[in-house]
Parts: structure tokens; C-alpha cells; sequence
DNA sequence: GCATAAACGAGACGGTACGTCCAGTCTTGTC
DNA sequence: GACAAGACTGGACGTACCGTCTCGTTTATGC
């Protein structure tokens, strides 16, 4: 996950396990009262019970830390089978609008990735951390659409790949912008609306040909 | 724009309006050179050859500042028009992602929204200096789109801001999450894609009734 | 007393007179209040009711200010005829004690004093405006205690003024050191102690030759 | 010496002693130079090649780093043995007068001085670093002039001790107002002047009962 | 069982930026 | 031209964190 001091025969004391949970725990604490900007890795250090030397020896800064500690909330993501394409969109919808309402979530997903934004590094920690993970959503919604005959089978990898990121991009950037910035509600209502709009779009896109 | 002392009876020295522009301009010019993080209300007095003071009395911290200096960015942004739906998505499109492609506005964008996620005022500065100023941009795509007769009317006024709203948080989200999330070009391909998505949607949408 | 825009045909509004009393009583005030290192500039002139620039328009600054608003306190000082040598000292010693009793002259005499040791342009304000005009307390003193014929004339006036400087700088040098830097009580105890002491001193060194 | 974090199970990295000696040194250096009213702890700092959170770490302020710096000039004053009680007076008086030529003494003193009027703390570290360290001088020279047989014993220790403080004052009152106030020269003549006085004064008043 | 060696807590360290305060000057409009 | 008001530059303040360092202590393993 981090950077463990690889080799077969370590000697020493080992790193402490328990002190990894301590810290990623204390961190999303940290995260929900003071927020992404007033978050110290002094006090998390104090929350977790653990010197600050014990942080900066696993993580290389505040930026990572956040990463990995907020990573795995999206990992609680998941996608049953609601009968029908329209369904399982409403429902990703609503749960990832739900994830956002988190602070923890909200605050630390747009801090790192404006930190990003100067930092290739920290650009492929998030993607591989949290981005990628979650397509598998958008991977399966598709497989069932298909396997129900709503959506056609698309044969080329290449122009399914395509697809997938630009279904993930549409789903996953208009949830984050009406929460984030419009900072209107993510209801039933809204959620619908959306669906409906994306629903027609794949429709109608697949009967064309999208290069 | 910011906190004017108001009151009829002025008196005293007045403020310098040359000092707000330098400002703005050292801002812009900062962050792009450092980023976000690394950018410090000392260095822009500095650059814009203005007392540190002299910022603090103008705005309350760098989020306000920067919102500010960006804010104008956007407003740069026009819908020429291109003689189709499509053609106009496919432009706003591009014109939107080009302008994320500078660093002070991907950078600065990003921050200021997370930290609004902790911070009321921020949000309605965020909302009222940039968001509701390029909806502007929907409302007359639209209207040119029903004039010639690519989309329906629609009679209720409530209804016709939400669809504004959902076109704009699909446009805009959609647009940021490829380029700042997925870190992946928004080049005319793409565009064509995601415009063809979208004008399905919409043309599909409006053949439904929606709530 | 301070530096009045000399010449005779003065046009344009004459400078208020009131102002310059208002400005004295609030510097005082403050050095009650806030002793000399807190006290500012633009504190005494909202006390005074007086624009800022009016303070630097009439006082180089605060040391200046400081000087002209405590010097007046020492003029209060006097010397009515006790008796004897013994008893005058004792109510010289004892008034100068009550004096420094008030905080604006103590805490302002040893600030400007201090400030003094590396501005000489201050160091000749003290003494015009506080030292040397205390002097003719020891002066009459000493002219009483002959005509008394306790202590024996002095011919030569150079020797006089030595002894003169002498007598002034122990007892103003010792009562300020007994009550600001050993901070003990000066009470009619030790006022008969010391000034025991200087009367034997005096008389003793009348005695033999003093070159 | 300053605030030692008292406790035994001493844990974390220890101070640095080094620091300390340089930190009093640059104090000293940046008072000749510029005086205590443009000394700075940030100047002191990069003069001792020590952050300033070091400095603060060891020292309230100004005031209590200041006294800790000059404190020390002032253990350099000696009392050899003279053959006679007014030549061990013209020699205290004669170097103290030395000393106070040195700008970082004269200025400082009298600053920390003025300061303390309204401090009760910082009057007690003063008293307590420099001004009781030196009555060391006036007990030697009593008990040296003693047992030459100048000067009677006193029986009364609580008596001893009120002669021994007034004695003090005396030296150091007059010889400060010359230095300082007056700013007049403090040299043998004067000295042999200033000491005659006091020597017939403690004759006079040995003989004298004193309450 | 005892040395080795890394991880650990504590906290001092050199830095950097913060946001505030004050000095002293300048620019208005009013008296 | 003096004045009240208040914006201006400039610089120090004392604080908060950063990320590094240096201690003494703890805890695994491997000889």
C-alpha cells in the first residue's frame, strides 16, 4: 500500500500494524472536524497516539496519507442488480452522492485532486487508489444492460474502453458537480432526471456510429 | 466585487483601483508559476508591488482572493454561433477544456471548491463569481437550439432552470472530471462523443415527461 | 517648545491650541495605562480626538511626545524652607519618591532615557526640558543651608557648579535606584537614613579640599 | 537560568547548549549595533544562526533574553583590595563607570528597567540576575574596611542589611545619573569627588544612631 | 540469551508563512 | 493651510506547522 521496506530477511522490530489503522482512522477523524486544510500531520499524530516520526516514515506527506485514508470509502460502493439499466444508474447516483455527503469524502476527493494538478506522482496514486477501482462499477452496469438485451454488444475492446471512461466521466462528474459546486441536492427527483437524460444518450449514441 | 466600506459619507483616501487589478494579476501570475499550495499572500503583495496589508483589507483570505482572480477567466468564454446543437456542445466543449489546460484555472478551480465544501460563504462566492455567470452560456444554447427547432420549447419556467442546471452539471462536470480526474486529453474526438451522448439525451429527454 | 513653523506673516488656518493641551493630557493617559511600549501613536491621537498627522505635524515622534507630556510633572516639584539642611533633603528626597510614584513619570523617564543613551538630539531635550531645570532645587537649597550657615560658601563658581551636579546626581540617582531598580520603599525611614548620610558627606568633604 | 523543563524522565532531543551561548552573544552584538529599540528576536536569530521559534522556546521576549545577555557583563566587575576603603570605592565606581560605556550595558539596562515598571516578573528576574549579584561588591568592601578597622561593626544583621542596600543605591544610583542622565564624564576626578563625599558620609553616619 | 537493528515516543531544531499591529507618509474632502 | 479620515508601504511581531534531527527506549529476530 505504502512503501514497505521490501527484502525477505528483515530484522529489527517490525512496523506496527495496529499503529496503520490508529493513524488512517485518526486522519479521517481529522478530516471530519477541521477539513482538509486545517489538517495537521502533527495532530494526527497526537489523535493516533503515535510520534510524528511514525507518519512521515510511512507516507511522504499529508497529500498520501489522505489518499490511502479516504480511498477505501469508495470501495463500500457497490451496485445490485435493480432489474434495469435506469435503475442501477439512479442507484449508483444515489449512493455516490451519499459517499460525497461524508466530509471526510467530499473535502478530502477535491483537495488531492487540485494537489494534482502540479503533481504527477500524487495523479497516479489517486487514479489507481480510487479511479480506476471504481469503473468496475461501470463495467458491470453495462454487462447486465447488455446481458438484458438494453444495451448492444460492443465489439471492439479498444472503442468499449473508450465508452466505459466516458459513461464513468459523465456519471461521476455531474454527481461531484451538482454536489460539489452547484451544491444543489442529489435526490430521487434529480437522480431520475439524470438517469433518463443518460439513458436516452447511450441509446441514441449506440444507434449511431461513435468512432 | 468585494467589500466596499460602504456608506454615503466617504472620507479619507480613497483606495487605489490600480492596486485591485496588480493584485488580481500577481495572483493569477502565482499560480500559475507555484500552484495553490504553494502560493502566499507575501509573495502576491510582493509581486503586485502592494503591502500585504493592503490584501487583507480587500479580502479575507487567499480563497477569496483567488476565486476573484480566476473568476474572470470564465468569463472569457463565449457561444459563437456554429449553425447546430452539437456543433455549439462540441464548442463550448473545447473552449471549456481549453481553459482548464491553464494552470491557474485547473488548480485554483479545484481548490477553492474543496475548500468550500467547510465553508458557506465561500461557496456562495464560488457560486455567484463563476457558476451562475457561465449558465449563461446554456441558456443561450438552448434558446438557439429551440429557435431552430432542434429542441422543444418548454412552458414551465420551473422545469426549464432545472434542465439548465442538469445541461450545465453534465456539461461542466463531465468536462472536469476527464480532464483533472481521468487526466485524459479533451480533444475533438472525445468532444464529438460526449456531445453525441448529450444531444441524445436531451433530444430523448424531451420526448418524455419529466417531473 | 516644539518646533512652531517660525515667520511672521503665517497665512492658512493657525493650529489649534486645544489640540496640543488634548494631545499632552491623553499621552499621559496612555503611559498610565499602557506604559511606554504600548503606548502608540495612533492610540493618543484617538484620545485626543486628533487626526494622526496632526501628532507627527507638531512632535518628530514618540520619544519627543513623551518628553514634552512627563516634563511638566517634574516642574511641580518645590522646596519650601524646612528648617533645616537635614529636613529639606528629607522633603526633597520624599516628594521626588511620590513622584515617581505615578506610573506615566516612571515608566516614561526611564524609557526616554534609554532611548536617549543612542540620540543625542534627545538626550539634550531630557536635560533641557527635565534635568537642568530641577537643578534649582539644589541651588536653592544649597544657598538656604549657607544662609543658615550649615554649609560654607563656595567661591569659586566652577567648583559651585560642580558640587552642585554632584549633590544632584546623588540624590536623583539614588531615590530613582532605591525605588525602580531595588524597587524598595522611599518612606520617611529611609529618607532619614540617606539623607544622614549626604549631610555628614557634605559637611565632611567641606572640610578638606575638594579640587 | 531561563525555564529549564524541569522533570526527570527527561525524553525528546535535549537542547542545545551551543545555541544558548550564541543566542546571548548575538543578543549582545545586535544591542552595540542597534540599540534596544531596533533590536529584533529576528534579528537575533539569524545573527545566532537559530530559528526564531528557538529563541521563544527559551525566552518570553525581548525583555527576559536581554537581561540573560547583559547579566553576565555585569559578574566581570571585581573588587581587588585597594589598601583603603575610599580607593576600593574609586575603583568600583570607576569600573562600574566602564562598564557603562559599553553601549549594549547602558542601553539595555536602562530599557529593561523602564520596562520592568510595569512588570512584575520581569523586576524580579532584573533584581535577581544583576542587581542582588552585585551587592556582592558593597558586602566584600564593607568587610575589607571593617577589619582595616575603617569602618565599625554593625551588630544588628537586619541593620546591616538596610546600610548595605542604602550604600548600594547610593553608588549605583549617582553613578548611573552621571553616566546617563547628566552624561557627564565619570573619571578619577570625579570619582575622587563622589567617593570623598561618601566615605564622610558613612564616618558620619557610623557615629550617628541610625533607627 | 543476548547482541543486532529497526521502529518507536518525545521533543528540539531550522525554516516558512501566517495574520496582526504599528510607524510614518500620502491623498482625499472639509473648514 | 490646518484638519479628520483613512488608505498606503514597510517591517516586526509572536504563533503554527513543516519535515528533519537526535535522543533514550522497546521489541522483534538471528546468532
Amino acid at each position: 500500500m505504502r512503501n514497505p521496506v521490501s527484502g525477505p530477511g528483515r530484522t529489527g522490530r517490525p512496523r506496527s500494524a495496529a499503529a496503520d489503522a490508529a493513524i488512517l482512522a485518526a486522519t479521517r477523524d481529522a478530516l471530519v472536524e477541521l477539513g482538509w486544510s486545517k489538517l495537521t500531520m502533527g495532530d494526527v499524530s497526537a489523535r493516533a497516539g503515535v510520534a510524528k516520526t511514525t507518519l512521515y516514515r510511512r507516507w511522504a506527506g499529508k497529500n498520501e496519507l489522505v489518499v490511502d485514508a479516504v480511498a477505501e470509502l469508495f470501495d463500500a460502493l457497490e451496485l445490485p442488480d435493480r432489474g434495469s439499466l435506469q435503475a442501477d444508474i439512479e442507484y449508483v447516483v444515489l449512493s455516490f452522492a451519499e459517499l460525497l455527503r461524508r466530509p471526510e469524502a467530499r473535502t478530502a476527493l477535491m483537495a488531492v485532486v487540485a494537489e494534482s494538478t502540479r503533481d504527477e506522482a500524487l495523479r497516479d496514486r489517486i487514479r489507481s487508489a480510487i479511479v480506476d477501482r471504481q469503473k468496475r462499477l461501470v463495467v458491470l452496469g453495462r454487462a447486465r444492460a447488455q446481458a438484458r438485451g438494453e444495451l448492444p454488444y460492443e465489439e471492439d475492446p479498444h472503442a468499449a474502453g473508450h465508452t466505459t471512461d466516458l459513461i464513468f466521466d459523465v456519471i461521476a462528474g455531474t454527481v461531484v458537480h451538482r454536489a460539489l459546486v452547484s451544491a444543489e441536492p442529489v435526490d430521487e427527483v434529480w437522480a431520475a432526471s439524470f438517469s433518463a437524460l443518460l439513458m436516452h444518450g447511450l441509446l441514441g449514441a449506440a444507434g449511431t456510429a461513435t468512432p
